[in-house]
RNA sequence: GCCCAGGUGGCGGAAUGGUAGACGCUGAGGACUUAAAAUCCUUUGUUCGAAAGGACGUGCGGGUUCGAGUCCCGCCUUGGGCACCA
């Protein structure tokens, strides 16, 4: 079946493959197969109510290239689509008009949809998910309700960043310089009931599970940045006098000896204890104002130091010498242990502060090459003593170096230093060693309705240890060891889980899907949802008291937008599953995807929490078959207006992917997106650029078709050359799919179609550029294909192989160079010799007039390439 | 401030240390056409030259090499990430 048109009209032909493929399933991927298998996954877009970004299709363009090869190397592919639906665009989109925010969401995703399969992706669309589909976020919440049992999930009366525009809680993820992430409005701090997972708990693994994946360098390094690891001391310094101890945490305990104060932050437990009367009403206020700042402030006035001295001293524990204690601000209560010893010789913050208050600056570490300069063995203490000022401009000296003024472990390298301090603190017991993250745990819940509902309930604490003690509590091993709870009028409320058979637990209606003012969910108005009574032995729930029934109140926190996009990838390998999250034997079988493509934008957030709930999966034995959900991870980069900055509608640079594909077709468009440059570049979109390609695939329907629609008589047999310019293609093009360097395979195409339009090809030859072309523009070629009598679809024809043989040419050009200028060039037997090439060379006039009155040094001949004549 | 990736014609971009500018766009000239569109052909880094041909040229300054866009050192600049994490 074909197409009845004589041009290549794009409009009839693109429409009709999709729907034979859509309706033929052209791109089923089988669960059970004996074929090896291929897994291409997208990150899932948001439908937003905008409708498709002309940057979309460039990353879905790139899986689907790849998706489309590998089926035609004889994979079962898998390459499916789905839609990461919950969100607060959604819920604003219900707050303004009253509407349930799923009726939106439904209309989005039709559009998205539509969207998508006009661009004429090999999607297998059987597998699409939804996050808010109940089927789906049933297993989200499961998931959820694991790591509870495990003891990750817990609640916390945190101070969190609170968005009053957005009446949400944010992550400190979503946070960018004080203002929100999504909308950038300004944030505040506030404390809050939140629930909060343990992903400190898997620092290390998600560090370690770094190393042997194939991701871009940069997002490893984001990822390593914002775990933060590092290894240190932890020491006591003593209050003096015998007061309890002041434990700072340093990774430059190398510098100990260079101590010449300390710092509390403001909110440290020990700051009343050290602070001595004469200094407490300025403390107080100190910690006060510190309190008020918004962490904005406190970062934005980074440049300007603050601080207030205690009056109190503690003692160095490696020279008992008295160091005053300070409090200030850059000192920050939610890293290591909230003080500090500070070493101002060789801390640039640290010497700041020094500098602005006077505090004496002791140098203790010199660089290995300056140690051994003369005058160096006598302790300085150079506030006050400016006579080296050449050293006194060196500091902070912030770089390893060797220990002066250090006493016993004097002459020692930074490392040696380290080690010999640790041991001594350990044996003395005086501190010990320890690894700190800048990890934070996750904070989980959103005081928002269009997420997913935490599937808890919360029962009175008489109540939880009565079902416990009993031992006949439904929920007896579905709990932590540690119990959830909190405290509120008096009254302690736990934390239990729903019997998963009462997965999913709905999203309740409500009349508002408005938060309230103080930050709590809209679920809270959903008064006869809330309000329940459980039987602790069945897990049944009743909205009415009943025998053997006790109140419970529920969850109303819902889940972040990331949840659902945590395991997308899983279901997708058994999205109609009802037995688990996944099918083990789907899981068994697709393992995790192969390639998975993005934005960049995900380097830390999605890429770090789907790691880590696949990690803890795997941990706990609900997955087997990977322990790293991602393998190889690329970035598609961003698409600019053509003006070369963002594309947004108030600069007017935007392109609506369907008016493309209306003016050119969805062959046009993909073939131009990979045309405009590497993958993984920030590129600017050109109105122009797409004729080139739209003018290509017309040459190439020109080729195979004539004025009445006919196929076109081919040659019988290839001219040599032509011969092995399209095994050169077949090569370039396959080397360039694998490397995803597709704008280089589509210059390559075009050079073969622009010599074969002029010398002409045989009729394989024409059926083997089809396929190269297929994965980039599959409807004409799936037409073409048609055409030339071929039944099935292009894209599971075997790909075509080159012929190695047939790249050798028999003639070739050498270069000649006289002192590495190209000169001339000559055409010489492909086997010729450095003798027979160089007896050539000297009868070309134009390359002999360099060589004249020259003494030749050197001749360095490149085999088949270069023949360089050095003369002086 | 720190870390990373870039900087090549009028534009997007090609170039395992070996002919810089593939391929495409744009511009110029031409063919076809009554005309236009479409298509096809020639040409298009700068500069000197009538031409043949030469000189210069990959952000700037050095270096290594027979030979550097590519490697090394220093700097300028654009983009991205992190930012009091002790």
């Amino acid at each position: 079946m074909t197409i009845d048109c004589k041009n290549y009209d794009f409009r009839k032909i693109e429409p009709f493959w999709q729907q034979k493929w859509l309706k033929e399933k052209t791109f089923h991927a089988e669960n059970e197969s004996p074929k090896e298998k291929y897994y291409v996954l997208d990150m899932f877009p948001y439908p937003s109510g905008t409708g498709l970004h002309i940057g979309h299709p460039e990353g879905y363009t790139a899986s689907d290239i790849l998706a489309r090869y590998k089926w035609a190397n004889g994979f079962n592919v898998l390459h499916p689509m789905g839609w990461d639906a919950f969100g607060l665009p959604a819920e604003q989109h219900a707050i303004a008009t009253g509407q349930h925010p799923s009726i939106n969401t439904e209309k989005n995703i039709q559009r998205f949809r539509e969207q998508i399969q006009s661009l004429g992706f090999a999607i297998d669309w059987e597998r699409e998910v939804d996050t808010t589909d109940p089927r789906y976020y049933r297993w989200t919440q499961w998931i959820f309700l694991q790591l509870f049992k495990h003891g990750l999930a817990y609640v916390g009366d945190k101070p969190v960043w609170w968005c009053p525009e957005l009446r949400s809680v944010l992550a400190n993820e979503e946070v960018i310089n004080g203002r929100s992430e999504r909308g950038d409005f300004p944030v505040e701090r506030k404390n809050l009931r939140q629930w909060v997972l343990r992903i400190t708990k898997y620092a290390d693994k998600l560090l370690q599970g770094l190393e042997d994946i194939d991701w871009p360098d940069s997002t490893k390094r984001q990822q390593i940045a914002w775990i933060g690891r590092s290894e240190g001391l932890e020491l006591d310094f003593e209050i003096i006098p015998y007061g309890p101890k002041i434990h700072i945490y340093t990774t430059r305990s190398d510098t100990v000896f260079g101590v010449t104060f300390l710092v509390l932050a403001p909110e440290h437990e020990l700051v009343e204890r050290v602070t001595t009367p004469e200094n407490r009403e300025k403390i107080q206020e100190y910690a006060h104002n510190a309190k008020k700042k918004s962490d904005l402030e406190r970062t934005d006035l980074a440049k300007e130091k603050s601080g207030v001295f205690t009056g109190g001293f503690a003692k160095n524990p490696f020279n008992g010498e008295q160091i005053p204690i300070w409090v200030a601000d850059y000192v920050l209560i939610s890293y290591g242990t909230g003080a500090i010893m500070a070493v101002p010789a060789h801390d640039e913050r640290d010497f700041e502060f020094a500098q602005k208050f006077d505090i004496p600056v002791k140098r203790v570490i010199v660089a290995e090459n300056l140690s051994s300069r003369p005058g160096f063995e006598e302790s300085e203490t150079l506030h006050g003593s400016p006579e080296d000022k050449v050293l006194r401009d060196n500091l902070p000296f912030c770089a390893d170096g060797i220990l002066i003024d250090s006493g016993e472990f004097n002459e020692l390298t930074t490392e040696e230093a380290k080690r010999k301090m640790a041991q001594k603190a350990e044996q003395l017991g005086f501190g010990k060693r320890a690894v700190k993250y800048k990890l934070r745990d996750w904070l989980f819940s959103r005081q928002r309705y269009w997420g997913e509902p935490i599937p808890i309930l919360w029962i009175e604490r008489s109540h939880y240890d009565r079902a416990l003690a009993e031992g006949k509590a439904y929920f007896l091993d579905q709990v932590p060891d540690e119990i959830v709870s909190y405290e509120k009028d008096g009254v302690e409320w736990c934390a239990i889980p729903i019997i998963e058979k009462q997965l999913p637990l709905k999203l309740p209606e409500t009349d508002t899907y408005l938060p309230s003012d103080d930050g709590e969910s809209p679920l809270v108005h959903a008064k006869r949802w809330l309000n329940v009574f459980v039987n602790l032995s069945t897990g049944e729930i009743s909205n009415n008291p009943q025998t053997g029934f006790i109140p419970a109140v529920r969850e109303t926190n819902t889940m972040p937008q990331w949840a659902g996009s945590c395991w997308y990838y899983l279901r997708y390998m058994s999205p109609d599953y009802e037995k688990g999250l996944v099918d083990p034997l789907a899981e068994t079988y697709w393992k995790s995807p192969d390639f998975y493509i993005g934005g960049a934008e995900h380097a830390v957030l999605h890429l770090l929490y789907a790691r880590f709930w696949h990690l803890f999966l795997y941990d706990s034995g609900i997955l087997s078959a990977a322990q790293e959900p991602f393998r190889k991870l690329f970035h598609q980069g961003i698409i600019l207006g053509s003006d070369g900055s963002k594309m947004s509608k108030s600069r007017g640079n935007v392109v609506n992917p369907d008016e493309v594909v209306r003016q050119y077709g969805a062959d046009s468009l993909r073939l131009y997106e990979m045309f405009l440059g590497p993958l993984d570049a920030m590129k600017p979109w050109s109105t122009q650029g797409i004729e080139g390609v739209y003018r290509f695939l017309k040459k190439v329907w020109a080729f195979y078709v004539d004025a009445d629609g006919q196929i076109k008589n081919f040659l019988t047999e290839n001219d040599p050359a032509i011969d092995r310019l399209l095994h050169e293609t077949i090569k370039k093009t396959t080397e360039d799919i694998e490397t995803l360097q597709f704008n280089t395979a589509i210059a390559q195409m075009m050079i073969f179609i622009n010599a074969a339009q002029k010398i002409g090809v045989s009729h394989q030859s024409a059926v083997i550029f089809l396929q190269l072309l297929a994965p980039f523009a599959p409807h004409i070629t799936e037409e073409l294909w048609a055409r030339l009598g071929q039944s099935f679809p292009i894209s599971k024809a075997k790909w075509p192989t080159y012929d190695a043989s047939k790249l050798v040419a028999d003639r070739i050009k050498i270069i000649l160079q006289v002192n590495g200028k190209m000169r001339d060039e000559i055409l010489v037997d492909s086997d010729a010799t450095q003798e027979r090439i160089e007896k050539i060379a000297w009868q070309q006039n134009r390359f002999m007039v360099f060589l004249s009155g020259k003494e030749i040094m050197k001749k360095i001949y490149i085999p088949g390439k270069i023949l360089n004549v050095v003369v002086k």
